[in-house]
DNA sequence: CCGAGGGGTGCAACCGCTTACATGTGCCTG
DNA sequence: CAGGCACATGTAAGCGGTTGCACCCCTCGG
């Protein structure tokens, strides 16, 4: 017996609010009265592969089509206990960084079924509140890069919700997804010294647990290696204006370098801009080299020689990951780590140029 | 009678399965009993500003404090016909255009209370079946840009949720928000003839009721107004490889413009680098010009110069809008039409030249 | 002193699905 | 031929909120 009758047992609300909500769509209901059948049958037609008899399983599932159906996405949260939605928070996006991250990430998550919610953990924003909300709204969620969510926190959702954290300083027994960076570092800085260099600077701040923290070690380790004397630290912020005022700095003494490792890519055009205003000549005098393969990276002349970061597949990989947690599996103990890749283009000085044009960064790849 | 009795009536599913859903989660019921109310009255002291009782109000409001208590997405979606969630459908995001749009949309709807959703509708996933299930998990839809979404869709859809588009061909009666185009690009021309150009081309496909369209629209104004003939149109693809194309052609066929007119910044940055490698002066035999502001335009030698949108802007009116018609608002008639803003650098080859480094994109104002 | 009026609460019926458990049916075995 | 079993389906109890309506109690006015 039907909890409803024929009609929907629409409590008659009349006001002159809100856009009619749920205006028309079919219900399970009507799939399964026009199938012949029960609200459960179509439910396990459809969703669960459980046991329903071939012709049965075609009736509702031409019901279902005839009458466009798509099951609710509340309601069957509500009694499934699953949202199908990962949640993901990142900084306040800017650059290709992040953007390729969550493209990455979107496309794993749709190809497993799954929507995902977003959340931009700026400062500004209170990320507590977002947060929280964001818990009981999805299955599991992502923390990526260094967005403004303290540790603590993501601890406490932790014991309710599946977690993983992505380009992130690492929270113990939690999964955790990042680039390769020391040893990436450690190339590219003897890469530098190869081209002769031999006074190699590093503009960024090293914290610990960070990126560019463990750029900075890689780089250090190089130099080390090569019993070279590490050059100058000019522990900046990674933005613009940064870049720029190391390199007035820089001038200002002489400028008592001959190549400089950047923390990233923002940094790095930014330094080499300001050295080639400044007369420089960039690789002759100064090379310079930076993270993150920017797309600016290809344009400016010379061509920015930079470390490619699977970005792309950090964001897939971390949705996947998430996804299985949902599903029950274990976290998993070690960190998964991603082959960083240098692109060689000018800007460092080598002996082989290759404008780094034919090399697309990795991450387009699965674009196309 | 509480339907439960003290312990929550949980169906004891015991199976090795899945991450203890919603575990322990703090329910209505939890904060209702240690408030010593009902739950509708907690329901209603939370959330509608219906009558309560001040100390009633607090009581509740400790109690939740207490339980750390955060309503469920998905019940409170199911009871209340609202998802509170705004669905976003891009293309596939790369440049710091989408990236812009996503972030001003995020933050106007996380300032309303109301969670984002984003759906990639790239040519590779199925839109069709992405987009409907987007449909029933929110509130209602923005389509930004040109999402490989059919318009059909979009009207089905549109019959059962608020719907906007914002930068996307605008479909009759929906609510439409976009960046001015074509007088931006007038002005633009215009400024190439005040800086002697005659021989003005276009690069580009100028489809009907696109961004590029417009573009080439009042690019054409701006000749016919000035009485110069317009110059070659090259109706490529808006992808790097087509500028080269385009460059090579000309230079091939002796080089018969003075200036460039480009879609957008991804076909100039190219056209400018290519034009640059066939020995060709930019901007002194050719200038160049472009749209979007992205980074690169401002790294590149000669400096870019480009027309600045209010990206930001326009996906936070967006998430706005489309809240307003969620809460019953009237669609608007008349389109929204933002201003797009010059910003010029050197590839311009103009009088005053200004780095434009001192003209931050617009869209990074509110950012801070 | 009694009835009306009204603000504050509680009751309970949903919202549209999923799923444990009951039921029914047909076939095989003892 | 009865009992057992396996499979396909139906029944109905929730999932955790929201909200129309009834009710209670207190304040006033007549």
């Amino acid at each position: 017996m039907n909890p409803r009758g024929e009609g929907r047992g629409s409590r008659g609300r009349g006001g002159a609010a809100g856009f009619e909500p749920t205006q028309g769509a079919a219900t399970i209901y009507a799939v399964a009265q026009r199938a012949g059948v029960s609200t459960a049958t179509v439910s396990r037609a459809l969703g669960g592969s459980s046991k329903v008899a071939d012709r049965t399983r075609e009736a509702v599932l031409t019901a279902a089509r005839e009458l466009n159906y798509v099951p609710d996405g509340a309601a069957r949260a509500l009694a499934g206990r699953r949202t199908h939605a990962l949640g993901l928070v990142l900084p306040h996006i800017d650059g290709p960084y992040y953007a390729a991250l969550l493209v990455g990430f979107e496309m794993a998550a749709s190809e497993l079924g799954l929507s995902v919610v977003i959340s931009l953990a700026g400062p500004e924003t209170d990320p507590q509140r977002a947060v929280r909300t964001l818990a009981s709204n999805v299955d599991g969620i992502a923390f990526m890069a260094r967005s403004a969510v303290e540790d603590a926190l993501i601890e406490e959702l932790a014991a309710r919700r599946p977690v993983v954290t992505a380009a992130r300083g690492r929270l113990p027994g939690r999964d955790a997804l990042y680039a390769e960076n020391p040893r990436a570092a450690a190339d590219l800085t003897a890469h530098l010294l190869e081209a002769g260099k031999r006074r190699v600077g590093f503009v960024g701040r090293p914290e610990p647990d960070s990126d560019i923290g463990a750029r900075y070690q890689g780089y250090l380790a190089a130099l080390a290696g090569a019993e070279v004397e590490a050059g100058p630290l000019f522990a900046v912020d990674p933005v613009e204006e940064a870049g720029e005022d190391v390199v007035r700095e820089l001038l200002a003494a002489g400028l008592d370098v001959d190549a400089l490792v950047c923390g990233n890519d923002q940094l790095a055009l930014a330094v080499m801009r300001a050295l080639q205003d400044g007369g420089v000549d960039v690789p002759g005098q100064v090379a310079v080299v930076g993270w993150d393969d920017v797309h600016a990276a290809r344009f400016v002349r010379p061509g920015l020689t930079t470390v490619a970061q699977p970005v792309e597949e950090l964001g897939a990989l971390a949705a996947r990951r998430l996804a299985a947690l949902v599903d029950g599996g274990a976290p998993v103990e070690e960190p998964v780590v991603l082959d960083s890749q240098i692109v060689h283009r000018s800007s460092c000085g080598c002996a082989h140029p290759g404008t780094g044009e034919e090399l697309p960064s990795p991450e387009r790849e699965e674009s196309r």
